[in-house]
RNA sequence: GGGUCGGUGCCCGAGUGGCCAAAGGGAACGGGCUGUAAACCCGUCGGCAUUGCCUUCGGAGGUUCAAAUCCUCCCCGGCCCA
């Protein structure tokens, strides 16, 4: 199509956030003509959410700073049927007690890149809970269930890969796109929400809530998704050796979220400016330019901003300066990764491998001994040359903390408690 | 419900009585080269432990000197039939 015209949805389609869009000169125009109050769903699947619901959430972002309304869906009652989109087996499911708990863990982090409260452009987040659970069979079947072709939904991506791999859909799950439609419904008649978002696997649960609205309420919604980021290298964004990168502080450290950032790979620095910082498009494209070394600047850059959306620009600053100790002056930083261990047993001194583990930098104690043995151990930036080498209270240094190192990147700081 | 095929380490996937902690690939981690990049090369990749021991091949039993491999029952999945 042309140029949009509309605020959001131009820099939406600049920054790399569209994939595919329902109607695109029709929400164009919408968006044009008045605030556009949009909404996109997170299950409680974990109690945080990570990397991979980042473009969404930046999506949320970029809406409502170009003034229109977020909606914030939490998917307590969807996430009591598991959403088979994109996954190859069925979830295990969560009890409700542990749905509550995660739907505490998620929604803090919203705090971060939305603006709450009760004005226009406001944010707000609901609960599909609200709705879901009390909903009675058959009188939703008759009222919804028609609506549905099972011809259609076979179709679906989300349903077909299950098909095509020949594996199990249960049909709670099947459900799971009939639900969601309900939901973007439900918002639009509660809300006036007339916009979705999500990622490309959500296309056909976004598709499904449109067209239920135009059957029921003959009303026209509009869906929009975000591509799949991938690292250029093929590699799914956010997964590391610890597992997935979290957005919540308490599972996923700043300086380590910082670090994830600083180590994107080249081709990847301009389009992950774009999608996960607030800069301006002339200040990326100026980034974007930089070649061989300079590059890096751009990657502390990209590290700092995107640190600074989802911990806050004090945290973010700190970490940068802590990276910068570490890898710049190869000082042992406050602010890295940090343990403690009590007196005594440093007094009668620790094999290598313990400490190691000990510190968070291996899983078990042969994982250490190997990472010794390979030579990438470091205990206060000596190669540790013997797996059980005593560490003791002699090798603190005038810091007050033994510096323990696993790989070139890989820090963490040892305290002695007292 | 009947028939049939299948469930192996983080993932995919070989193995079909001992030489199996289990081929191969991917991911991951470490080393080298670099720029805390990519690509590439090398190494590691169940746990504990200084020769060795323990746990693992859907679950529970059984046969055997010896089982991931054979038998019985159970659970889960695919396909075909009803």
């Amino acid at each position: 199509m042309t140029a949009a015209k509309s605020d959001f949805l131009r820099v939406v389609t600049e920054r790399g956030f569209l994939h595919q869009c329902t109607d695109e000169a029709g929400l164009d125009a919408a968006l044009c003509k008045d605030p556009v109050t949009a909404y996109c769903g997170f299950d409680c699947t974990a109690d945080s959410l990570h990397v991979g619901s980042l473009v969404p959430i930046m999506g949320l972002r970029l809406l409502q700073r170009h003034g229109h309304k977020p909606i914030v869906l939490m998917g307590g009652g969807t996430t009591r049927v598991g959403d088979p989109s994109g996954r190859e087996e069925t979830r295990q499911l969560l009890d409700d007690a542990q749905i509550a708990r995660n739907m505490e863990g998620v929604r803090v982090v919203f705090e971060h890149f939305l603006t709450f409260g009760n004005g226009p452009t406001d944010a707000i987040m609901v609960d599909n809970a609200d709705w879901l659970s009390g909903l009675d069979y058959v009188d939703f079947l008759r009222k919804f269930g028609r609506h549905f072709s099972v011809n259609r939904m076979l179709g679906f991506d989300s349903v077909k890969l299950r098909l095509e791999r020949e594996q199990n859909l249960s049909f709670l799950e099947f459900n799971y796109m009939i639900l969601q439609a309900y939901d973007f419904l439900e918002l639009a008649r509660r809300h006036d929400c007339t916009l979705q978002l999500g990622g490309s696997d959500q296309w056909g649960n976004i598709v499904s809530g449109v067209d239920l609205a135009r059957r029921i309420d003959e009303r026209t919604l509009f869906g929009l998704t975000s591509p799949l980021i991938t690292a250029t290298s093929g590699a799914k964004m956010g997964k590391t050796a610890q597992g997935a990168v979290w957005l919540n502080e308490d599972r996923f450290p700043a300086f380590e979220y910082w670090q994830y950032w600083r180590n994107t790979e080249d081709a990847d620095v301009g389009r992950f400016l774009r999608l996960f910082t607030d800069l301006e498009l002339d200040e990326i494209s100026r980034l974007e330019k930089l070649e061989g070394n300079e590059t890096n600047e751009a990657k502390k850059i990209l590290a700092t901003e995107a640190t600074a959306l989802c911990r806050g620009r004090d945290a973010a600053q700190a970490v940068q300066e802590t990276a910068r100790q570490t890898f710049e002056q190869g000082a042992a930083a406050e602010g890295l990764p940090c343990v403690s261990i009590p007196r005594d047993e440093l007094e009668s001194g620790l094999p290598a491998f313990e400490v190691l583990c000990r510190a968070g930098l291996a899983t078990s104690n042969g994982e250490a001994r190997r990472l010794i043995k390979g030579g990438g151990a470091r205990i206060n930036d000596e190669v540790t040359a013997s797996e059980t080498m005593s560490v003791t209270l002699a090798d603190v240094t005038d810091e007050g903390v033994i510096k323990v190192s696993a790989g070139k990147k890989r820090y963490a700081l040892i305290r002695v408690a007292d």
